[in-house]
DNA sequence: TGGTACATGTAACATGTTACATGATTAG
DNA sequence: CTAATCATGTAACATGTTACATGTACCA
């Protein structure tokens, strides 16, 4: 007992239990839709934070289905230590963007290789975006006030992601604009 | 040889370190103010790469001065690994916004809680805001040219952040609000 | 002369990543 | 029958975090 609070990743597990057992794979696939924009996490780290938790009693094993699925259910312990969780403040978020490191001693970096990255983190941010919209069209005008949850975090991966596609566009041409021979 | 390829983090100081010798402590507090906003790091690890790099013979060790400060020095070796590390295609940025995390189980989470923490992160984005545009309000009008990779860091804070605010702002009530009991 | 800021570092541990091994089931 | 996908998991290692120990120099 005792045991020292759980960390986000698991936090988030127990938290998509609480509507039902899941396998280690539905976990992995679920996050990624849920809170992939905001949260990564393998299916290594999933199985790994699965055991420990059975240990610890805070999630139960089920029967073992077709193709060795095996589903893992909340307990009670679970149910209190996700509680716990949820009760206490919020850390501040981390970022960790490896173009801007590059970025910042762009001085050493070689000019085209730059551009080079800017343009295809560019294009990757715009495809996310629009993913991010699309989700949001098919949201039921009623839900929005039914799950205010899920949507606002929806919300947030939609202004980031804007503010990014801003922030690139808003590059100036040193740094984007690769001088081009004419070949 | 055939040294297994630079982490980010390492990468960093050996950036910082082409402009000179520096201590542990001076690329903490380099580190902090230049690159905190996207990219954390903390003394033990810096002082962890540092020995790794002298090892690895990156960098140099030079005579320990007051206080037993020790500069480091890049060898040329060290250049070459990180222009390696420069050439090599960024990796995507991953995010990690535990408030993002709590709220996407807020149906499980007392809202009261909720809406406190809320308006925490909302009060340090605002302050981080108003650094960073302060800082931005100093830059000379010819530096803006000059040290353009320096300025699109700090302008990418700013995006950032005012679209976080921006986001905390439209928030739904349902979320932000607390009932309180006339008190 | 005592507190504060400077400065380096170790140890222990938690978390995250990568690579791989194994086998079940399904679709063609 | 075979390739693809589903599904679980281990091992090894890299990276990040926290707590602590040690000592120096400055400044009031």
């Amino acid at each position: 007992m005792t045991e020292r609070p759980l960390n986000a990743t698991a936090a988030s597990l127990l938290g998509f239990l609480h509507d039902g057992p899941l396998t280690g794979w539905d976990l992995v696939a679920l996050a990624e839709q849920r809170i992939g924009g905001f949260w990564s996490l393998t299916s290594s780290q999933v199985y790994r934070e699965l055991a420990t938790m059975a240990t610890a009693g805070l999630i139960e094993a089920g029967e073992r289905g077709r193709r060795d699925r095996q589903p893992f259910k909340i307990t009670d312990a679970g149910r209190a230590a996700f509680r716990a969780w949820g009760e206490r403040e919020p850390g501040a978020e981390t970022i960790r963007f490896p173009l801007l490191l590059t970025m910042v001693f762009g001085q050493h970096i070689p000019r085209e290789q730059m551009a080079r990255s800017i343009a295809a983190h560019r294009a990757l941010h715009a495809e996310r975006l629009a993913g991010y919209e699309s989700m949001a069209a098919t949201i039921p005008a009623g839900h929005r006030a039914a799950d205010p949850f899920s949507v606002a975090t929806l919300d947030f991966g939609i202004a980031y992601e804007r503010a990014v596609l801003t922030w690139f566009d808003g590059l100036p041409d040193s740094i984007v604009q690769v001088e081009r021979a004419d070949d």
